[in-house]
DNA sequence: CTCTAATCGAGACGGTACGTCGCGTCTTACG
DNA sequence: CGTAAGACGCGACGTACCGTCTCGATTAGAG
C-alpha cells in the first residue's frame, strides 16, 4: 500500500525562500546592527522579492527567531540539564564547546546586534524548560534563576566571543561555571 | 558685573524645556517600549516644538541619559565600592534601598522598555569606575567582572522591581549579594 | 469525417471559466468603477484559479471586449446605417430599443463604471465602419463626426438608463434624434 | 494700524512646493497617459520628495483637479452664458480662441491622457453654473443639455487640438456651434 | 472505457507603486 | 536669541496587485 507520503513536503520553493533569507540574515548581521539592518536589504541580499519577505515572517526579528531558535533549543538542552547533573563543569564544557563549534553564527548572534533580542529568545526558552528541575538552593525563587542563568550565559559567552581566541574554551567553561552555576547551587558563605 | 558665578546661568527657558522633556520621558516610558517612543511623541508630550528636542539633545538616548545618568552613577557609587568594603550584604541593602527610594525612576528605567539602553549606560559606567578596585578572585577577568556584575545588578533588580511588593528589600538585597558578589569573590568550590 | 462543422468546438472546460469569467464582470461592475475592480476579484467571484483568467485573456479590457464587444457591434450596425437611411427618427428609435431590450447588460457597461473603457470601445467600432458613408453635411470632416456621433450617443443613452423608467423609449428616441443626428445632417440655420 | 493682512499669506514654500508639482504634472502629462504616471514620477520631475505630494494633494486626481479647475472654471465662463447670448456664434468664437491661447495646457488636458478627468470636472462645472439659464429648446431635460453640452465641447476642442494647425479657429467655431449649440437651441425640423 | 493531453486550483514568486510614518533639518514669525 | 509651528527631503515601512511560473489533480473527449 502506497501511503507515500502522509506528511504534507513543504514547497520547495518555500524552503528556498526560507533558507535564503535566513542565510541573507547571517550574511548582514556579521557588518552591522541588527537593528540597522533593512527588510528590503535582506532581500537584496536574498536575491528575492521584497514582499517574499512577508509572505514568510511578519517581522525582522520573526526571521532572527527562526535562525536563532533551533541553535539556542540546542545550547538551552546542554545548558539546562545542569539542574540534574553532579558536575557541573562538564556542562560548561560542553556548552562552550558547543558554542565554539557554531562561533560564527553565535558570533553574529551575540555580538553583531542582534543581542537583546536573542537574550529574550533565550530566556523565553529557559522558561518553557524551566519549573521541571529543581536542585538550586531552593531560597533562589525559580524565575529569578532562570533570568539570572540566561542573562549570565549570553554575558560570559558574549564576552569570551568578542576575546576573540586569546581565552580558551576550558577557561571559559571555568568562568562559566564559577558565574553562572556557582552562585544558584552554592549558599552564600 | 559679579562674575562670582563661574557657572553660566542656563536661560530660564532652556531648563524649563529641558524639564519639560525629562518629565515626558518618564510619564512615555511607563506605558511602552523606550524605542517605540517618538520623539514627536516626547515633545507633544512635554508641550514643546519637536524641534526644540533637536536644540538640547542630539537623540533619544542622549534625553534617556540626562534622565538616567545621575541615578546610575549613585547607584553605581554605591555598588562598586564592595571591592573594598568587606561586608557585601551591607552595600547590596545600600543599593537596594537606593532603588527603593526612587522606585518610580527604576521601575521605568529597567522594566518600561528602556532597559537595554540602561543597561548599555551601566556597563559604560562600570567601566569607566573598574581598573581600580580589584579585591575580586583574581583569575576573572576585569572585564568580564565588570559586564557580570552589571548586568547581575539589573537582573536582581529588574526581577525585584516587577514583583511589585512581595519581596521586602532585606531578601532582595541577600539575593543580590549572592548572585551578583558571591561568585566574584568566593573562588569555586 | 462531418467537415460540416468548420468551427472546432470549445472544450466544455474552457467554455465555462469563460462564461464565469464574464459573468463576474458583470456582477461586478455593477457596483464599482470597472477600473477599480482587481482581476483577483472577477476570478473568486467567478469561482476560477486566477491564473485561469490569464488563459483566457490577456487583460481586464480584453475580458470587457469579449462582454461588449458584440453589443456595441450590434448597437452601431443599427446606429450607423443612418448616413444612408432618410429617417432618422425610426433609426433612433430602433437603438433606443436593443438598449432597451438589454437593459441590464448596457447598464452596466455605460453607467457601471467601465463607461470610458466601453466609450473608447464605441468609437473604435465607429472608426471602423466609418469613411464608407457621407450622407452628412460635407463640410463637418469625417472624423469629427464620429468622434461626435459616437460620445453623443453614448451619453444620450447613459442619460437614459440613470434615469430608470421615467423617459420613455420614443422620448428618448426623439432625444438622440435631436442630439446626435441633427446637428450632423441639418446645417446651421 | 498696521492689521497689515487680515489673510493669512500662505507659506511661501508651500506656494512653491504646489506649483513644481502642478508645472511636473503637466510636463509629464504631455509624454503619457495620465493614469501611467507615478506618485513618484511627479515629485522626482518636480524636486521634491515624495511625501510632499501626499502634504498636499491626497490624489493624483486633485493634483489635476488645481492644474485644470481654474481654466476649465475660465473656459465655462466662456461657454456657458450662451444661454442668455443671441450670437452663440460667437460664443464659440471666445472659446475657442481662449482655448487656443492656452493651446498647451488644454492639449495636455484633453489629449494628454487625462481626458476622462477633465470631463467629470467639465461636467461637474457645468452642473454648478445650470439651472440658471433655460433659453435652450424646452423640451430637452436640462441635465441631458448639460452632459451633451459638455461632452461635444470636450469632443471638438479635442479633436481640434489633435488636427495640429489645420484647422483655424474661425472654422472650429464653426463646429463648434452646429455640434454643440445647434442640436440644443434649433427645435428639430 | 480506457488513455492522454488539455485545463484547472492553488499559490509562490519577482516586481512596481502605493500611502504612511518618523527622522532630523530648515524656514518663518513671534516675543 | 529661544521658541512654536510646521514644511521639507529622505528613506523604510508593510500592503496590494500585477502577470509569470510551477505544481499535482481532475476531466474531457478521441481512440
Amino acid at each position: 500500500m502506497t501511503d507515500s507520503l502522509p506528511i504534507r513536503r513543504e514547497d520547495a520553493r518555500v524552503q528556498r525562500s526560507r533558507q535564503a533569507l535566513r542565510a541573507a540574515l547571517l550574511d548582514l548581521v556579521e557588518h552591522r546592527p541588527f537593528e540597522a539592518i533593512t527588510i528590503r536589504e535582506i532581500t537584496d541580499c536574498a536575491g528575492v522579492g521584497h514582499a517574499t519577505f512577508y509572505r514568510h515572517y511578519p517581522t525582522k526579528g520573526a526571521l532572527l527567531d527562526d535562525v536563532a531558535a533551533g541553535q539556542i533549543r540546542d545550547l538551552m538542552a546542554l545548558s539546562l540539564p545542569v539542574f540534574q547533573a553532579r558536575s557541573t563543569i562538564d556542562v560548561c564544557l560542553a556548552t562552550v564547546r558547543h558554542v565554539e563549534a557554531h562561533r560564527r553564527l553565535w558570533s553574529a548572534l551575540l555580538t553583531g546586534g542582534a543581542a537583546s533580542a536573542v537574550r529574550a529568545e533565550i530566556i523565553q526558552t529557559a522558561r518553557e524548560y524551566g519549573g521541571e528541575h529543581h536542585p538550586t538552593a531552593e531560597w533562589i525563587p525559580t524565575d529569578l534563576v532562570q533570568r539570572f542563568a540566561a542573562t549570565a550565559l549570553m554575558e560570559v559567552l558574549t564576552w569570551w566571543l568578542e576575546r576573540g581566541d586569546t581565552v580558551n574554551s576550558e577557561d571559559a567553561a571555568k568562568l562559566l561555571n564559577q558565574l553562572m552555576f556557582f552562585p544558584i547551587i552554592n549558599p552564600a558563605s
